[in-house]
DNA sequence: TGTTCAATAGAACAAACGTTCGAGGTATGC
DNA sequence: GCATACCTCGAACGTTTGTTCTATTGAACA
């Protein structure tokens, strides 16, 4: 895929450099004169190698209607930066919907975070919560701070897991023992008490998988 | 300058909306039609005074030659990315010179992480490192952590700072007690015994902002 | 030598496009 | 009534622009 000639490779630079500075595409003209192109036709012909290859693409009879694809495949490389949602509040009783695949729940995001994609790793549907009180203090997480979660509908004993109380209608960031009927979930803070709830009763929501400290002062 | 008419304001969305789904600008006749304006010549003239108020730039007689300029301000403004340096790691006794005004030690880093300017606050020369050890652990500091830094040279009593040991030619971050001619650096860690130290042999060099924690697994 | 094929050249056309112009419309103030 | 300012309308002009057409070049190949 690689197989671009010099001349079209200093075509797609140009129309690089010509957007980030002008804000709008080049015409074949202007990649004609920036590129010192003898002919439009030339352009064309070469454009028209660049959009097979799926570099470009360009929208036919329109003035400067064009579109750079690579940039898009920049985004979904490798030091990607993705926007994850802070959806809201744990810990303090306030009940949250967590996404599922359906429907637009980046519009409840109360704000957008952006996250290198190595904070990420694998995961794609990563999404955020505000921690709000010090449950979690002993598992380095504390009021304040910023989580990233994993949508999981089960989870392993032991993990920290946002879990929707179905009778108390709220949810909870805990660490989580299934003991059969019943489920304790655990505080890692020596001070609260774990609660013990019907098994049942509980609904894991998401995984816990990283968290971001918001500077002091 | 919120003086706009309701069909300003209705072309600038439309603009707004046109590029965000075509990545180019839209022509006058793109607005006429997308905003049900009878003549080209009504939206010259609101263009006209999009223009005057400062909204967006046009390029005189060049196709779509359109800029909106409230972008710019909205990439310049509270939603801002930055790239922050992970320079090194740090209380594990490598020495690591700290970023002074000088050269580029951008090229120093291991790797950048982006960070939303929400976690940097005020600050604007702010550089990362990656934590090695435990000595940290009450302070919600793990091993594996990655902690925002401010360069400074001095710090209050109690902050988390960055310290170069003289003698031992090394870094550690540690809690900062000035006690005369001589100088505690507490670990917040019970299992360690805080270093102490003649107060002229160690040189503080960041302090302690904030931290994100890599996601687990 | 002839053929083929990728690349180039220059001209030309039709559509798209920014802009201008004159005329009209509709308020507000006098 | 008149004047003024602000906006709208439709048409037109001249340029910009995407695209096409034909001819040419030069290298590769048989």
């Amino acid at each position: 895929m690689d197989n671009l000639s010099s001349k079209q490779e200093q075509i797609l630079q140009f129309i690089c450099d010509f957007m980030e500075e002008n804000n709008y595409p080049p015409s074949v003209r202007d990649i004609q004169r920036g590129c010192n192109i003898s002919s439009t036709s030339v352009v064309d012909y070469n454009m028209r190698a660049l959009e097979n290859y799926g570099y470009i693409n360009r929208n036919k009879s329109v003035a400067r209607g064009l579109e750079l694809l690579w940039q898009k495949e920049q985004k979904g490389g490798a030091e990607q930066i993705r926007e994850i949602p802070v959806l809201g509040q744990i810990a303090a009783g306030i009940p949250i919907d967590v996404p599922g695949s359906d429907s637009s729940w980046t519009q409840q995001a109360e704000e957008m975070i952006p996250v290198s994609s190595h904070m990420l790793g694998k995961f794609n549907d990563i999404f955020a919560l505000r921690v709000k009180g010090t449950s979690m203090i002993e598992d380095l997480i504390d009021d304040g701070d910023i989580i990233l979660l994993k949508p999981a509908k089960t989870a392993e004993k032991g993990q920290k897991v946002a879990v929707w109380l179905k009778d108390e209608e709220a949810t909870t960031l805990k660490r989580y023992y299934p003991e059969g009927e019943y489920t304790r979930l655990q505080p890692a803070n020596k001070t609260m008490e774990p609660i013990v709830t019907k098994s049942d009763n509980i609904e894991i929501q998401a995984i816990f998988v990283g968290s971001i400290r918001p500077p002091e002062e």
